[in-house]
DNA sequence: CAGACCGTTCCATTGTGTAGAACGCTGCTG
DNA sequence: CAGCAGCGTTCTACACAATGGAACGGTCTG
């Protein structure tokens, strides 16, 4: 691992590997499973932690755990906020949830080979217990995946089972950006058990009505260059 | 400001500045910009902010501008996911939102004397231009404010005029957490001209009592320890 | 009670971060 | 058109900030 001859920024480097590993919900929030995570003796870990609670981008409980501190929070409700997809998106996730009864999400493209859960709305009647938001899920074999890049049939989605999740079948569909490419996908989860092909087509049809509906309105409205860069 | 002899970490520090003034939605993107309010000469700033772009928590457009990267945008979902209070508050916001036609916002306390806006839902009929979720205001003289400091009246809610913009109405409640203290605050904004007393007085009623059912779901799912600290 | 693991402090060493100087570029303005 | 101002960028010698091993006290387990 003798690689990064990038920009000799170690220590911030370090950092922001920290920050990452901080909002990442499975990871352990201590001292030493940070440390590990990211390779480093406590020392420096500490020390580089307790730059980032100075700074409000991570804070410590009464246990000594490290936490998400209220300057991630702030910027990452700024950062969501000038995302017009994230914005835009929130009627018609409740809509699909309502008119299909599922778990509808939204989801884009990071890092160029996974997709990362934006935006979720769980199905109305079922209390669902995990959420997905924050996590991201690979790209290839998924159906998110598959929208993203546009492998979709005729009728504008695609669908997997078993993919993200053992007896969960998806459907997804892309939704598109005033400049015509695809920068996100919606998509709908649910139990394999109470899921027949005809279950798929309808969820389907629901996805393809409201993503195009919600690629008109950011057509519409503006086209954010590097958001999903 | 010969500050800051906590623990010898500049670059680090200076990296998580620029790094605010990146979400800040009221700052100019370019190096200079970020160089000029970080008060680093710009090759410092330059190789910070490569820094941050290699990490994927910054992104340059053509221009050569900074935005907000993907990762920051992961991070934030993450950190939100996190925050049940965010989390819960949703339906809720829609509802005052849809009950009282106008914006219903949710607010937390932030750095001891500010209040963050989390989350918004405008009001259903008004296209409202400005979003204020990421942004904050001061404690004080604001109906948020009182909210969060428990100082409201004997209804339960406290309102003022004209503190956050000239010629609206703010009207806000608390939420308390399972420990019983002051956690969040929900507020209505609305224009002063459709704003009487007895409007207040209901807008009010509907705060208190949605705060209410709030305090109460979170009460019974999960004390989230240091969320608001 | 021994052992493991934790978070924390300390400090000599060194290698990383610093900022000034210099360059090419674009867009003003007289 | 020449002159100037401001931008983003590269390069470099120097100095100081970052590093991590060693050592300490605390808690928990077996």
């Amino acid at each position: 691992m003798l690689s990064r001859m990038a920009s000799s920024t170690r220590s911030v480097d370090r950092t922001l590997k920290l920050l990452t590993d901080l909002a990442d919900p499975d990871q352990g929030k201590s001292l030493s499973d940070l440390a590990r995570a990211s390779q480093l003796p406590p020392s420096t870990a500490l020390r580089l932690l307790a730059a980032l609670v100075d700074s409000g981008f991570a804070s410590r409980d009464v246990d000594g755990g490290y936490h998400p501190g209220h300057r991630l929070i702030q910027i990452g409700a700024a950062a969501l906020r000038e995302d017009s997809v994230h914005e835009h998106s929130g009627p018609h996730l409740m809509e699909i949830a309502h008119d299909t009864g599922e778990t509808a999400n939204l989801g884009i493209q990071i890092e160029g080979e996974r997709v990362l859960y934006l935006r979720q709305v769980a199905s109305p009647r079922l209390i669902q217990g995990v959420g997905w938001v924050g996590r991201s899920i690979p790209m290839t074999g998924t159906a998110m995946g598959a929208a993203l890049t546009g492998d979709v049939d005729a009728s504008g989605y695609a669908w997997t089972e078993g993919s993200v999740e053992p007896d969960v079948v998806a459907v997804a569909a892309p939704v598109r950006g005033a400049s015509g490419g695809i920068i996100a996908a919606l998509s709908v989860l649910a139990p394999s058990y109470r899921t027949d092909r005809a279950k798929i087509e309808e969820i389907g049809a629901c996805l393809v009505e409201h993503c195009r509906a919600l690629s008109e309105g950011l057509g519409a409205i503006d086209d954010r260059k590097a958001v999903a860069a």
